[in-house]
DNA sequence: CAGGATCCAATGCGATACTG
DNA sequence: CAGTATCGCATTGGATCCTG
């Protein structure tokens, strides 16, 4: 780690944004059990607007995270997939997700008790 | 991994908005290597304001990432550092760091494609 | 089914100026 | 030094309705 990320103007920090959005690491977790369509996405994480996911789904695929696939069917189909970029990122993302759920409590209590002497 | 995350109330949803906060990982980046100040935070991190570090500083001791100490002194001195929890993280959030400083390039390059042919 | 279009409310964030 | 206060734009994101 080179103090790269510090720099405002580095592009690492194109990938810190797209990270940062929590509905990019939901579609990755979404997506590592194979393919998933929109509705299924849609469904899987909750609370999310088509809108939104359009265009999480976009970014991704503008960034080779995701591969969007039509099907010339009736009626009409869609999949997405995670394109070997996108699956490598699969293994730090569960990483923060595992911290998470080890520590949520930990941090929840902080802030209760933070919150308590305010 | 459960499916937690997926669930807009699920407490692990809080975590991903910290992480998901690109100051509270470069903040967490700038102090691995111990305490630092304020200004030296604000140094080392390009592009943020002080009253956007501040923000973030005191979201992030309401979580118990970081301490926030004062010393009686003058001029006056603040010190942040991480907590054992917030240390806790750094590897995680390396993981990010690590993948985005190896990826960068072929996530650069992808948008580039995609973008040409729009 | 998979979104596109539109409108609007919330707020994040930067710039600037000021204080203990 | 280490912030706080205020202003204001610009972007984000939700809700709703519509279409190939």
């Amino acid at each position: 780690m080179k103090g790269d990320a510090f720099d405002p103007d580095c592009p690492t920090r194109l990938i810190l944004d797209r990270i940062g959005d929590k509905w990019s690491v939901l579609v990755v977790l979404g997506l590592t059990g194979g393919p998933r369509r929109f509705t299924e996405l849609r469904g899987l994480i909750g609370g999310v607007t088509p809108k939104v996911l359009t265009q999480t789904l976009r970014a991704m695929e503008r960034d080779g995270l995701l591969t969007r696939t039509i099907f010339a069917e009736v009626p009409p189909r869609v999949e997405y997939a995670l394109t070997p970029l996108g699956a490598s990122l699969r293994r730090p993302i569960e990483a923060i997700a595992a911290w998470a759920e080890e520590n949520v409590e930990a941090v929840v209590s902080a802030r209760d008790r933070h919150d308590a002497l305010a």
